[in-house]
DNA sequence: ACCTGAACACCGTTCAAGT
DNA sequence: ACCTGAACACCGTTCAAGT
């Protein structure tokens, strides 16, 4: 059933790096929209190999993308196990913003719309896993509020990655900012009132995903 | 030095409604990428026409968006007699985030590379004037903290929209949510820790956007 | 088994010809 | 003064021919 087998020959194998090197130095420098002509003459291959290795170019950018999300995972399992629970989680949500702001182009990408796609959901549900298990050793000791859930946190992290890729060019300090606000937004607090409704678990959200091959707008 | 002096032709005048309206509709149903044929089609023109009104289709995709951020700050300009100012404020709030819910294909163009656009400039500018004066209003009853800015504010905002794009439709509760945790975020607390830096004010921000003209990346 | 570049399809934009 | 649709340019994707 899955996908990759067989190895590749050794130069499809080599082509495959250089496209995905070459693809994602030109998407950091220069945005989603570079053309696939010029990805594929910056990796030293023709554009019929391009579209051997990926199907499409919005496959190309899901592989860097994937690639990313495991990265952020790793770094948040590693912090799983740091002294300070609180201090972790919100290190883990700052590192996840700094990520996003060298990498924006890659993190453009994010939307409900590459949902569909089962290897971006696969990540997605991941990074909902580790930041699950971050928030509730937080949780555990008192300092972070009991009614907030992981995805009520991805979803204000999203936001500040959305954010800082309109201004923390502007104004870096802008971001700092933001993220004091989260903490304010989620420490535990006698006197705040408690949130609305309750935060959907991972299993609710999987379901409730858009099914992969589901039909993209357009 | 203004664009639009001499009146349109009466026909020209009715074409160039048409188009905006149909664009509206279209790209509230299927997103940004409908193509301008299909717009031209709907409003029942030439797609010269459409090029005629609108240099590029990025300007009428800035021209509807503009029309939006209009109607946004009235709504604000409104809410500063309401009697409550801290709920007044978050009423804004709200509001905001659902016109960005109903028409989602529009604000997706609300990214840093618009910002470049003067008349885009110039919405956000108002909008940003308005949610300070709410703001103010709010923090002079003493139940907003002092050190927050309407950049923040705006931020935060910015955030929950995008987040509303991607999982709004998948459990609508979560904006809610959403909203509370902002509230708890900005909400005066004598325990909280005061946010680094400051917000830049408005002014600065004017200064610091990207200048008219610069060069869009591509 | 994989590579290549010419050819195709699609979409934003222009412009010569019309009224 | 404005409208139109054929033509152009650009870019993602395919495929026949090559190794």
């Amino acid at each position: 059933m899955s996908a990759t087998q067989r190895p590749l020959r050794a130069d499809a194998e080599r082509n495959r790096r250089r496209l995905l090197e070459a693809a994602q130095t030109l998407f950091r420098e220069r945005g989603l929209d570079v053309g696939v002509a010029e990805i594929a003459d910056a990796a030293g291959v023709g554009r019929g190999t391009l579209f051997r290795n990926f199907a499409s170019k919005e496959d190309l950018i899901a592989a860097i993308v994937a690639e990313r999300m495991r990265a952020a995972v790793q770094s948040g399992e590693a912090l799983l196990h740091a002294g300070d629970p609180t201090d972790a989680l919100f290190r883990f949500i700052a590192e996840m913003v700094g990520r996003q702001q060298l990498d924006r182009a890659l993190f453009e990408a994010l939307d409900d719309s590459w949902l569909t796609r089962k290897d971006i959901r696969a990540g997605h549900a991941e990074i909902v896993g580790v930041l699950d298990r971050l928030l509730t050793r937080a949780q555990a000791t008192g300092e972070v509020r009991q009614d907030v859930g992981a995805m009520d946190l991805l979803i204000m992290l999203k936001g500040t990655c959305a954010a800082a890729t309109s201004y923390a060019h502007i104004d870096p300090e802008i971001i700092d900012r933001q993220l004091d606000l989260i903490r304010a937004g989620i420490t535990a607090n006698p006197a705040a009132r408690p949130l609305r409704g309750r935060s959907p678990t991972l299993q609710e959200l999987e379901q409730k995903l858009p099914a992969d091959g589901a039909v993209q707008r357009r």
